[in-house]
DNA sequence: ACAGTTCTGGACCGCTTCGTCAAAAACCCT
DNA sequence: AGGGTTTTTGACGAAGCGGTCCAGAACTGT
């Protein structure tokens, strides 16, 4: 029930009241309750259908050969710094909403949205560790700890787009976190046509 | 009223009941109408309290001579690695938490959010030019999104942090966020130490 | 066509919500 | 000490909440 999942999205759990569910879903209040038995339950099964997409989404973004899984990694970024912004209604990560929240979780969501951000990280772990084995990225960096910041700049993005930074001033954002990876050399000549830093 | 604010935090708006308030605060009902007339106007004036001092804390850690502001920008990075984990309950920053909870915002308090991000931003970006007038950041960026970027990775950290990750591991994205800063040959050296990039 | 089963939807219940109000407590100034 | 003013309070009402339930619609297999 997509609609479902974005009026969640929209207003959140406890923003959202099971009378809004059942009208954007188009069925009665029994029926949920029939098919889910509660509220809480009802959004954790949209939560988990939500993260199943969003992990076969980056990971289909992050999966491939080795010499472009730099550019992958650009994708992802660029990717990032749309989400936003290329919803028709600017709404934001399901994961992000959940997370930001409240204190207080359903535990099984908990568990839900740190299994799909453990999945998201080891896709792109194993993009950065690409990258490396091409030559594009120092092979002496952590893939693991460069994969969290990515995931930072990624939520990061997602929260300055919702505060109202524009598309322009995020893709920019985007380009100097890519910048700011640790590039090689030849990675940084060819990711960078033009640059002053070499006379 | 900080404990109201702490509550806010907790439990967002959507999932913060008037009666709540009252009892976070130690006083009756009919005391908070007196004083706001309205949940939104109690939420509006808590989120400006709690913005005045966030915009002061953080222009008090960016502010300062040139030959330091390198330290402070890497210190605001640290600041905002530790923002979560240091708070007693975890709690995260009230405008990330106002900024996700919903689209649909009190356009007054939207306001006053962007009022002090523009804020911090600016308390950045003037670091970002000291950085550069003393040599420390390549000259060539442009400053207000490199503010924009450190802006991200703040944001971003503190949702990592609510979803789970641990202290160190933040420590470590901060770590590689600062290095990913367009730093000068000059500074880079002094700030790391030994590296293999130089043979 | 029809009996049996499944599914749907809106009325319903008890509880919580936001906001109001009059009574009581606290305070103040001389 | 005491009269007047402000502040606090807990009870109150209407509305909305999550959750239950059952009459009727829709669908099934034959």
């Amino acid at each position: 029930m997509r609609a479902v999942e974005r009026k969640f999205r929209r207003t959140g759990y406890a923003g959202t009241s099971v009378d809004d569910i059942a009208k954007a879903g188009g069925l009665g209040r029994g029926s949920l309750y029939a098919a889910f038995g509660d509220k809480n339950t009802l959004y954790l099964e949209t939560l988990s259908a939500y993260c199943d997409r969003n992990e076969a989404g980056w990971a289909a973004v992050l999966d491939g050969p080795d010499d472009t899984a730099l550019e992958r990694l650009r994708a992802y970024l660029v990717k990032s710094a749309r989400f936003v912004h290329e919803d028709p209604d600017g709404l934001g990560c399901m994961v992000t909403g959940f997370v930001v929240e409240g204190v207080d979780h359903d535990p099984r969501a908990e568990a839900r949205v740190r299994q799909a951000l453990a999945s998201i990280g080891r896709s792109l772990t194993e993009c950065v560790r690409a990258a490396q084995r091409h030559g594009d990225l120092d092979p002496e960096a952590d893939a693991a700890e460069v994969a969290h910041l990515l995931m930072a700049v990624n939520r990061g993005m997602e929260v300055m787009a919702r505060a109202g930074l524009d598309t322009a001033a995020l893709d920019r954002v985007c380009d100097h976190a890519f910048q700011g990876l640790p590039l090689t050399a030849r990675a940084r000549s060819l990711w960078v046509p033009r640059s002053a830093a070499t006379p």
